[in-house]
DNA sequence: TCAAAAGTGTTGCATTTACACCCATGA
DNA sequence: TCATGGGTGTAAATGCAACACTTTTGA
């Protein structure tokens, strides 16, 4: 019998694709949620930070770092768990959508990404967390720069638009929007423009800190 | 030697008394700490939730229930307890100023309020915790109404403008401070006044809900 | 010349800020 | 009647929301 609980990571990464916001999940082969879905991650052995644990957990799943992750929440149900009393930190991380491949980890049967509208079933509280998770998404794309971990280094306005509209799920404004963003001093325009199809070609722009920073007036 | 780290909670136990924004602190009577103050908290056994753990302490502490207790962080470097790895899982409390019986747990020398401006030195981390947590507390205040927590069940305005001003540190305008407040639709006027000196009576007010919200827009 | 996306300003409305005097009371 | 804190309104500035047409390009 334990004196203390378990100690876990679960990270909760987040793309944009196909004008989709998704969370990357990997299917459990063991009971009693074989073939259910989680949030990948793991336990924290002694001696390591749950920060540490989560980049690893991240870069054993999707071999990226460097990227946004922040701590979202303890739960510490002591029922979350049937196996026994685990406090999971949660954390949350933002990736862009270039290619990345993919490792299916040891214990689970395999990985992919869902639409955060339609996930398949989770395990444990997972449920609970990805609703959380949400939530803070959407409340702090508002107030900082993180979405430039969705990003590619330059980025179209329209591009910027369209991840801001994925996420918060609803139209935005094409002026008001451009002058906002403008405006934060957060953008940096390069001299580069892209060309793709017949219409006018699009200035790309850069974030000047690809850092998170909260959003300051001018 | 362990296969997890330990898990523990610390509860930040926020009061005003006399124009002032107070700390609850311990002091630690047990190398290498020893004198020095920390914040009320101890280990999660196994099969009991942070946020009850937390409750549990701030109970032991105060003998107050119910009053508002947020989860602040987790903060997991395997280095901030010399004893070994501890996770510890850090809640504040709002309490109000009301005299309250303060027990001094069986493992600390002392219990007391301080300023947090000028805290006596603190233990572990908890002078970063003290400064997060100061942060999230003006945060908070500005958009919820969890000020509710710090003040007797009845109150003048005057009274809920010293609360805000001593939490936010900068002085409020009296007109602009009382029109948001009924504005927003949260607070109810009583028909009582209290009469205390020669001037005239202030009307008191409750909190519609004493139970944490976010402030919408009526 | 047409289709498709890029780019650009102005106006009204709502919110926030700044600011000064009268009121009710007890001593 | 005086000292003390309670209570009230208006005007200016700022920030946010709504809204439509011109530009550039390739096919």
């Amino acid at each position: 019998m334990l004196t203390t609980p378990k100690v876990a990571v679960d990270v909760i990464v987040f793309t944009v694709r196909e004008e989709t916001l998704q969370v990357l999940l990997v299917q459990l082969k063991t009971p009693p949620y074989a073939g259910l879905w989680a949030f990948p991650g793991g336990s924290v052995p002694h001696g390591e930070s749950t920060e540490v644990a989560a980049t690893r957990y991240l870069f054993e799943t999707t071999g990226v770092k460097d990227v946004y992750l922040e701590q979202l929440y303890t739960f510490s149900n002591p029922r979350r768990d049937p196996h026994g009393h685990v406090v999971s930190v949660a954390y949350v991380a933002l990736v862009n959508r270039a290619r990345m491949s993919l490792r299916v980890p040891g214990k689970c049967d395999n990985i992919d990404w869902f639409p955060v509208t339609t996930p398949p079933t989770l395990a444990y509280d997972h449920a609970e967390m990805l609703e959380y998770a949400l939530q803070r998404l959407r409340w702090k794309l508002e107030y900082t720069n993180i979405v430039y971990s969705l990003l590619p280094r330059d980025f179209t306005l329209t591009e910027l638009q369209r991840v801001y509209e994925t996420i918060l799920d609803r139209p935005l404004d094409k002026r008001n929007f451009r002058k906002k963003m403008l405006s934060l001093g957060m953008l940096h325009a390069t001299p580069r423009m892209v060309k793709v199809g017949a219409h006018r070609p699009a200035r790309l722009y850069r974030f000047r800190h690809r850092t998170p920073m909260i959003i300051e007036v001018l």
